[in-house]
DNA sequence: ATAATTTCTTATCATACATCAATGCGCAGT
DNA sequence: ACTGCGCATTGATGTATGATAAGAAATTAT
């Protein structure tokens, strides 16, 4: 039961056969990983896309001040990766670290070129991936350059929900571009309106 | 003359046949356009990937408080598009106007469609367009975590030189993320340092 | 050339958010 | 259960940047 989740969700994004591709899907490793532990760190190269089948990953950089900036929370049924490193074969500048005890499947490069070739919609569903990818980017820009801190914690929370309540305030923070200390105040405020 | 330089970003990045490129890219129409004219409008569908031969754009949001917002100077040789609306088929949420009189090649999804089937490199090609893209976003939000205004103009400087003496400076601000005002003593400050 | 806009600069004032620091809470490990 | 460390909260203070305004400069239109 190590790659239900991505199986399912392969199938039902590409109309294929379930058992051919659990077929290819359970080449790969899925690996369990620890509360704290590292998928990536700064400087590597990225060789995996990293499908989360249960548990919870965090990718973030430290800049050159010393501080964490959380670029994505990836919970179940979510790909995560340094496309970046990986595609350009370059060191990183990300470090990806496990925030729960997680189940996780680790795809390569030679799993698209597999899927590819046996699939030819698979190219396409990958290319959607990109797409989704560069709208989630383009939506953070647009956040980072308009909204205030209240504006961006009310955003997330819409957003996700859910992953509020499983992360720590520092790190939520660190995902909007505030201090920990003004996400504080600004829910103090919220509460202080809404009752 | 009004597609050269898309025929040789092609051949030079496809190491296919100028003549067969030529035969395909000449069935698209290459439009001149005039400074402040627009190719795309806020809320209207974006059919098209822009290639700029000469001249250039600017493609920018206003967001609710009706701030502009510039998300790219798109000079000669470069691509602009607003990939999420062409690719899911939404309103966009931006306009893309000629900062200067350009002549602006017209690509659409039939020639993406045209030239991938003809030429299977071409979906290698398109995929390191799109990380391509992923990897400037990356990094714009890198800035805009973690960078001061005088930092961020720095890092414009250094990356686009030429495009700084092309475009008013309410623009590069817009681009920064702060008010031209900032801006302003910013480079007053700089100006006092150095000499 | 002249007039009309737009942009740039500069100054003053306002503010959102950061920084620093202290306290208390809560969870994790022993 | 005890201990310790990281996190959240709060207050005091600082600062970078925003807002407003007004005049200078530059660009565009007539």
């Amino acid at each position: 039961m190590k790659r239900v989740k991505l199986i399912k969700y392969l199938t039902s994004n590409l109309e294929i056969d379930e058992a051919e591709i659990l077929s290819i899907v359970e080449k790969y490793p899925s690996k369990k990983v620890e509360r704290e532990e590292f998928l990536l760190r700064e400087n590597s190269r990225c060789k995996h896309t990293f499908f989360v089948e249960s548990g919870l990953l965090r990718q973030y950089s430290i800049d050159e001040k010393g501080k964490e900036h959380t670029i994505t929370f990836a919970p179940e049924n979510w790909f995560v990766s340094d496309r970046e490193s990986a595609y350009f074969n370059q060191p990183s500048a990300y470090y990806i670290q496990a925030l729960e005890d997680s189940q996780v499947v680790m795809i390569d490069e030679g799993f698209m070129q597999h899927l590819s070739r046996k699939f030819p919609s698979f190219t396409k569903f990958n290319n959607k991936l990109l797409h989704n990818h560069i709208r989630h980017l383009q939506k953070r820009i647009h956040m980072l350059l308009s909204a205030t801190a209240e504006e961006r914690y009310l955003q997330f929370i819409a957003m996700y929900p859910d992953i509020l309540l499983r992360v720590p305030q520092i790190m939520v923070a660190s995902y909007l571009g505030i201090t920990p200390e003004s996400l504080s105040r600004v829910r103090r405020e919220l509460a202080r309106k809404k009752g």
